[in-house]
Parts: structure tokens; C-alpha cells; sequence
DNA sequence: GCGTTCAACACTGCATGCAGATAGCGTCGA
DNA sequence: TCGACGCTATCTGCATGCAGTGTTGAACGC
């Protein structure tokens, strides 16, 4: 086997799987395009066999949908389905930010107020880049705090979804009200109180939800 | 391909895939059993292809663990896991309570009431197999009447592997408390407030979680 | 009797062959 | 010009080959 990539450690198609989901998520693999198996073995210069096993994987998360025959494409999000990604997402974060607080660390306020003096900044520039990644390290470093193994890779599942559907549509929640929904958020943990924190960060996501229900 | 399954209409590796899972929630495959592809293959009487393919989408969801170079067994989920899942289940139970109730529809009470008096009786009578049917239906009808393809398709996950999980202990959470908390969700449904519905909801998940805590 | 070494076995993970199905495209007829 | 038909290329999905690796158990030394 000859590969590209030099991840000897570790199953080819982890690696291809891995890649995959990167370039669905970042955008290089639009929603829509093909994912065929030989195509892919080829660029990758592998077999066939591990490209198909990470192509099942994705498929099982949702990130691809296949037709009987006819192989799979990358996942097309729908309108519908986002708002339903919201719908989860407001109870997860919710969840998450409640045992963050219950589980509260000195490290964590550190960790977030950093994020949250940088992303100040980034939103009053207009950065909307780095405004992404600060939004979504945020809400990342909230998850990982919570030491919910299950609660944390729903919450992967639904953030990498939401990121592919919204590549296709213009809405923004505004940066600067997501400093101030997160600054809420950041002030709710840090009180110590799990119930304020959870209120706090659905109060976030509900509001991004409204958002998507009203631009129909 | 001279299969043992007589489905035609689908592909093996999905047939497959239906049936491990079915045995593994069912407890026939218990955790810790090897999922030798090559045996299971000589099993259904097909090649190693279809039966790797099921395999990894019992892996991606959880169902299954593996090890480099060792292949899969059925997972193993430890009481700290089976928290965690309860984590995720109180607030997803709680969110497609209040959404049921926000869609309400007349055919909603009548088959959650239909639910409900047979589990009442079948609880008298101390029928434990019947009383985990009854429980998985009630919640289960109200999920499908939330109209949230994410939300549902998160709890059928955390539902299998709570079930995978509880074979491992002797826990109830009492049969008729059960349904005293089924009959709480019910009314508040009923009701039409979905703050409430989802309240009576999350109560009887967190008082089963509390009662996983406290079994330590 | 007990720990160590080693060899046979079994399985994983990648590669590849192949039949059937599907889509795309050009040809033909009207 | 336009639509129906059929052909070809490509792909999917299942089968199978094979090298490398982990495990087991038996022979051996102590």
C-alpha cells in the first residue's frame, strides 16, 4: 500500500474518513457532489476497500446520504432539518453548560475569558472568519468541561451538520450579539449556578433558532 | 450470493447490520462478544464485505468498540457511561416532550392513553417484560409526534444502548412509579403546556439518573 | 510444578475481481 | 426540431486473495 499520507499509526481508512469529513465540513466537498468510491481511491492512491469504509462511516453520521445503486453524496441540509439541528442543539447546550457549572473548574473561566476578550475584538473588526472559529471554540470549550462523553459527541455531530447547511445560506446571528449571548453564558458558569448557566445558553441557541424560523 | 435472509429488496450489508444491532439490544449477543467477520460471515452464509461493512456501523454507533488489529466486540458500556446517557436523555426526552405538545394532535392521547391503562394493569401484575415494551412505546410515541428527525433519531441511539447497558444490572426504576411518572407527562401533554410536558418529562429521566448515581 | 519460548492458527485490514445496475449520450425515426 | 431508443462507460455492492499481526497453547528449560 502506498499512501499519501504518512499516518502509518493508524488504519488507512481512519485517516481517509478523518479527511473526508474535513473538506465536508470546511466546505472543499460542497453539499451534493459525489463521493465516488473509485475516484477517491485513485486521488488518495489506496484501494477501494478503505475508502468505502470511511465513506459508510460518514454516511452513518449523516454528513452523506446514499441512494440504493447509486452510491453517496455529500449530505444536502435542508431548512427543515436545520431548525431541528437546533432544536437539539439548544437542549445539549443547555445540558452542557449546566454540568460545566456543577463540575466547575478554575481552568474553565480562564480558558472562556480568554476566548471571550479575543472574540470582543474580533467582532467589533468584522472578522467573520475568526468570529466562527472563536464562537465555535467556545461552545467546544463548554462541552469538554461538561466530561459528558455522550452529551459531547452529540454535540460534535450537530456542530458539524450545522456548519455544512450553513455554507448555504446567508444568515448570521450577528457577532456581536454572540458576544453578549456568550459573555451571559460566561457570567452564569462563573456564578456557580447550574440552572442560570443552562437558561443562559438555551436562551443563545433558541434565539439563533428563531432566527432560522423566521428567514423561511 | 446464496443468502439465508430472504431480503432481496435491500442490500446484505443492511440486513446485516439490522440484524447484529437486533441481537445485541436484544442481549443475544452479549457485551464482550467477538464480532468475528469471518465467522459471522460462514453464519449468514455470505462473504466478509457485507459483514465488515455492518460492523463498522455498529462501531460508528457505539454499539460496538474495536481495537487495532483485534477487530470488534459488542460494547461494553460501564455505569459511568449509562449516567452520561442519562444526562443526554433527560434533556432530549424533555425537548421532544414539549415539542409533541407544541404540535399536539388528537391522535397523540388517544394512543399514549391507550398506552398507559394497559401499563397501568401490567404493572399491578408485575409483568417486567411487558412493563420495558410498554415504557419504550410511550416514549417512544411521543418522539415520533415531536416531528424532530434529529432529536428522534439521538434518542433511538441513547435508547439502544441504555438497553445494551441495563441488561448488566439489576436496577428498576419500579414499575409503578412508572407509570405514575408516565401518567405526570401525560397529563401535562395533555394540557397543552409545553413547559410543563417538558418539565414532567426531564423529572422522570432524572429521577431514573439519580437513582443510576446512587447505585454505585 | 511453574515460567518462558516459539510455532501454528485465526483474524484484521487492504487490494482486487466481477456481475448487475444506472446515467449519460449519440443515433435514429418521425 | 424533437423525442424514443439503445449503447457505452462508470459505478455500486458482494466476493475473495493475501500479507502482517495478535493470540493461544504446547513444548521446553529450570
Amino acid at each position: 500500500m502506498t499512501s499519501s499520507l504518512q499516518a502509518d499509526p493508524q488504519r488507512v481508512g481512519e485517516v481517509l474518513y478523518k479527511t473526508l469529513r474535513d473538506r465536508i465540513i470546511s466546505g472543499e466537498l460542497r453539499p451534493g457532489t459525489r463521493l465516488s468510491v473509485p475516484a477517491l481511491a485513485e486521488e488518495f492512491r489506496v484501494s477501494r476497500s478503505p475508502v468505502r469504509d470511511a465513506v459508510i462511516r460518514l454516511v452513518q453520521e449523516n454528513l452523506a446520504a446514499e441512494t440504493m445503486n447509486r452510491g453517496a453524496e455529500v449530505a444536502r441540509i435542508s431548512r427543515a432539518e436545520l431548525v431541528s439541528l437546533y432544536e437539539a442543539r439548544e437542549v445539549l447546550e443547555g445540558a452542557v453548560a449546566r454540568l460545566a457549572t456543577e463540575k466547575y473548574e478554575a481552568a474553565l473561566r480562564r480558558s472562556l475569558l480568554a476566548l471571550l476578550t479575543e472574540h470582543r475584538t474580533v467582532a467589533e473588526q468584522g472578522d467573520f472568519a475568526r468570529h466562527i472559529e472563536l464562537d465555535a471554540a467556545f461552545h467546544r470549550e463548554i462541552r469538554q468541561a461538561a466530561k459528558s462523553p455522550v452529551l459531547s459527541r452529540m454535540l460534535d455531530g450537530v456542530q458539524s451538520r450545522v456548519l455544512v447547511a450553513m455554507r448555504s445560506t446567508s444568515l448570521t446571528g450577528g457577532m456581536v450579539q454572540a458576544v453578549h449571548d456568550h459573555q451571559a453564558i460566561f457570567e452564569a458558569i462563573g456564578s456557580g449556578d447550574p440552572e442560570a448557566a443552562e437558561e443562559a445558553a438555551r436562551a443563545h441557541i433558541h434565539r439563533l433558532k428563531e432566527l432560522l424560523r423566521a428567514a423561511d
